[in-house]
DNA sequence: CTAAAACTTGACGTTGACGTCAAAGGCAAG
DNA sequence: CTTGCCTTTGACGTCAACGTCAAGTTTTAG
């Protein structure tokens, strides 16, 4: 398929595709033109980096995965950087769970200057 | 206190606490020649700050939940908004978790293929 | 009083993930 | 063959949260 199809079929844009592919997260044949040509499996992959920046990773740090998924890489190797990878999101976790506390906290004080309690 | 002490105590630059006035997020007095003037409780709000923008907050945001910090506003609204960010925030902690799960997943893909355990 | 340190405003630089033209070529339909 | 939509590369625009000069003023130390 052409940049278009596989644009709506992924719920992106065409170009965010072509930056997917400057930066190294995504591949494509070409056809004699100089179009780009996709498979069905890109659709899928496109997903799965649309769900890793939705996780807070950048585009530099998905680059760094790619070779996992595709197996380009020692098993070995490539767990040790989903293990990192996974490190880090706990780490963000926990800040955005910390902040959660401290906005809890004010949310109680101003039910306490209101004088009754919050949900 | 002038801006570079409190920049020191607080823990962040000048250069940071003149964008936070700018963003209203902080103000001053301003002292005959024109230099600001901080009280003593400015460290602690620039330190409230610098929490929100970990937590991943947006000066903008920020911005809208220091009236309740302050108090300037009736404790109802002050509520509803604080309620309104820790939802997000939730948000946010629901999505990093979904990611985290789908890398345990290709990591635990990976020993497999690599015929062993994952930790 | 003078030099150094701190402060002022103004403005351009940076990084990331694209948005948004622009100019030009490609491709299926009538 | 000619619309008209799709695609190409190139390049500038954007937004956030500051960093980093620059040039001039103020405060402080000696």
């Amino acid at each position: 398929m052409r940049i278009g199809e596989l644009a709506t079929r992924a719920g992106v844009s065409t170009r965010a595709l072509r930056y997917y592919e400057e930066r190294g997260l995504l591949e494509s044949e070409r056809s004699s033109a100089g179009q780009r040509q996709y498979a069905e499996e890109a659709v899928e992959r496109v997903q799965l980096i649309q769900q890793l920046f939705a996780a807070n990773l950048s585009s530099r740090t998905i680059a760094g995965l790619m070779p996992c998924v595709d197996g380009d890489l020692s098993p070995a190797e490539a767990q040790a950087r989903l293990t990192r990878e996974r490190d880090q999101i706990d780490a963000q976790i926990a800040e955005l769970t910390a902040a959660r506390g401290r906005l809890t906290a004010v949310i109680a004080l101003c039910a306490k200057e209101y004088g009754r309690p919050v949900t």
